[in-house]
DNA sequence: GAAACGCCTTAGTCTATACTAATAGTGAGA
DNA sequence: TCTCACTATTAGTATAGACTAAGGCGTTTC
């Protein structure tokens, strides 16, 4: 028995893991992720995240730049990756052998993902026969923590009749984010290119499945993400 | 927005959850779960048990009478084979779905216990074909919160040539205890009765599945609780 | 270049849960 | 019955993580 000595490599702890995942999101598209976002996305006041990126950082597995935001370093980036293949196994795992719908795995996937062990997760994968993309197309990571970075076009530069699906809304203003929301503009959806109109004009799009149209200026066409459906 | 008024029955937390089923389990042979018990099974201090005893008598899971020991409420009782429901349901369905083996399951499912959904494990159970035992032997009480008391014997009583499961050792002394686990009867070991010596005598058994001898007396034959095993 | 607004951080508090050290009951044996 | 040893409880402290209120930094605007 010594007197009490921190275990200098302690398992992260499920509050962990949920602000590096959301700074890995926040912060996938180039920049920092900002602690209002963070803040925002996990549903805690801002300074809660303050405190938390304290320690993080102290675990180096951030960077913080003081009113800037947030990085993760290469530790944090891995154990980040960790926590998106778990949960994208678990969400595929569930949906094809348990039934699940769509809709219901997130939040079933976002709790398990911190209590499952990697060896579960393995045998999951394994009897998923090694998935590559979850039920929502996205890339799983590998185990070793590689993943497939998806190429993303903004919506002002997509080809007329490609089938897109919206990943990333490249603005942090609340009334444009608010816009896109009522517009039913959210990550996740999928649409396709209907027409554009020539000198920078706007684009018209028509979502996937209900088949409604809309119609983006340039400057907001902009700011949406999108990837490629391949198939 | 009202002034942060609390919430008068919020979700039970990871560790209240693993009191209960540990108090279930030491009370389950008719008395109170003494303090020391709860602490050495759960692997904390007796004063955590006591502050933790204090939270769970006003939560009303527990009566409390001091010094003595404690026992479930129906709401606690309810609240523990809700646990154990899951944790034995888990066992089964990463045995048979996922190719663990009984040694392995335990410490998975003791963790996804308290993450899993109602809706996830009744998809499993389903899966199952809602089975009514667990990979051990042990009944797996229903969504109702019933279950099958198991009917014990003291190893002293059991009939020659039954085969058996021990499930309780019925004294909270450390040398027996340490004793029992020592001559490997510890509770879930399986063993059948080969003979025993008249006028009181000794107990001889055999372990299931090494087929190792052991001779017990019959002081120490009466503290070890039995079930008989059908099949 | 100064003022104002907005985001970020610090300060201080709360809760759940754990711990150690110290105290108080309880029951067995002299 | 008294004492001793054991067990249980109280007292006080620590940590992770959340919160509100208050103050500081930066950027935009004039």
């Amino acid at each position: 028995m010594q007197p009490t000595v921190r275990d200098p490599n302690p398992p992260l702890t499920r509050s962990v893991e949920d602000y590096l995942k959301a700074i890995y999101h926040l912060s996938s598209q180039g920049g920092f992720a900002a602690t209002s976002d963070i803040a925002a996305m996990l549903e805690v006041s801002p300074p809660s995240v303050s405190g938390m990126v304290k320690r993080l950082s102290e675990m180096g597995l951030i960077e913080h730049v003081p009113y800037r935001g947030v990085q993760l370093t290469s530790q944090g980036r891995r154990a980040a990756l960790r926590m998106i293949r778990r949960h994208r196994i678990l969400e595929l795992y569930l949906t094809q052998h348990l039934g699940y719908d769509w809709g219901g795995v997130h939040d079933e996937a976002e709790r398990l993902e911190h209590a499952v062990s990697d060896e579960l997760i393995e045998r999951m994968a394994s009897a998923l026969g090694q998935p590559q993309y979850d039920p929502h197309g996205d890339p799983i990571p590998t185990a070793a923590g590689d993943i497939e970075e998806a190429e993303l076009v903004s919506l002002a530069d997509a080809h007329v009749g490609t089938k897109l699906e919206l990943r990333q809304v490249g603005t942090q203003d609340t009334a444009r984010l608010r816009y896109f929301a009522e517009q039913g503009l959210t990550p996740g959806v999928l649409l396709t290119v209907s027409e554009r109109q020539p000198f920078n004009g706007p684009t018209t799009i028509a979502l996937v499945p209900s088949g409604d149209p809309r119609v983006v200026g340039r400057e907001l066409a902009q700011l949406l993400w999108c990837q490629e459906i391949g198939s």
